[in-house]
DNA sequence: TTTAATATGTCAGCCATATTGACATAGTAC
DNA sequence: GTACTATGTCAATATGGCTGACATATTAAA
């Protein structure tokens, strides 16, 4: 008994290339990413056309929804992007009543923003786009796929700034 | 016993909204599908600038590696933009002696799209980026959790197209 | 209390990737 | 011979990103 279990342990652990690891599966993870992420993406694309936005608006809305009164300077780590690029975004927001942001209490050189009813409204519609996807998906492979779902994707995430996508989505 | 098992089946397959099913988890891939993604194209990016090129150039050598000979309007589809788009990708690859094409055989309007040894050698450069990121964390989160990473994603996938994209992952 | 650093905003120009529409050419199929 | 198909190209446009330069207000530090 003992044997088998270090054997196995052995396979697991510290075979040179297990069959998981090898470049077809790689590979598999690699096509699954692609494609997942185009037809997950695609749902929200549509509704947001319809307002004469795109995605990168969407991933604002999404992010402000997720965390209010989130900062400018925080907003811009979670989107990799710079601050021009945002500008345009939060600017067409702002402009069609979506997003407000208020001066910081603490920090007045801070800017917090937030959804107005109109903007919550609009996340609403594009999530609700997400969530069906998702929900088809979830139900179809059950809580220990998810589960592995969670994991490889995590462990997907930049070590470095690992820590503070952890603290977003697990919601710390 | 009997029980148990019972009540947990009940619990996984037919409660109206189980644990794994409600927003804050939906929330949860949804945001970990957007981290993933963006740090597992962040490698073959990085390469492939060097050279001049972008991403869009990397999914174009990404297939045609994986499917030599493929056809334009195969690609077309696996790419899921517009022929003048690719003219663009194809053309910049061919001019730099990436990618050839040869005239079908059986039929001679099909162009079969193949990497010269320099686009192989590239591909590779930035196979390797993407397989060091995946390997890592296939190795961190074991067999299981790989595959329920590949259900949910290929149940992510959109119906209509779901049978294209297993042909072509799993290889038929 | 000056001085330096930070948070934000804006202008201008540029690049990459995609779109639609129109048109051309060669080859296949009926 | 006519219609359809596969591919290629030109032109105009939209989106989302970039760099660099500069401005303003506020906080922090010397």
């Amino acid at each position: 008994m003992a044997d088998i279990l270090n054997i196995t342990s052995y396979a697991v652990s510290y075979q040179a290339s297990p069959l998981f690891l090898r470049d077809v599966e790689l590979r598999h993870g690699i096509e699954l990413m692609y494609f997942g992420y185009r037809d997950l993406t695609s749902g929200p694309d549509a509704v947001l056309v319809q307002h004469g936005l795109g995605r990168a608006h969407h991933r604002a809305l999404y992010f402000i929804a997720r965390k209010p009164d989130l900062i400018v300077s925080d907003l811009l780590k979670l989107l990799s992007i710079t601050k021009q690029s945002l500008a345009r975004v939060l600017n067409d927001l702002q402009a069609q009543g979506m997003v407000v942001s208020t001066i910081g209490t603490g920090d007045r050189r801070q800017r917090h923003l937030s959804l107005t009813e109109a903007g919550a409204a609009l996340e609403l519609k594009t999530f609700e786009a997400l969530k069906a996807t998702m929900q088809r998906a979830y139900s179809a492979c059950g809580a220990q796929a998810v589960s592995g779902f969670w994991q490889v994707l995590m462990a997907l995430v930049d070590p470095a700034g690992r820590g503070d996508i952890e603290a977003l989505v697990m919601g710390k």
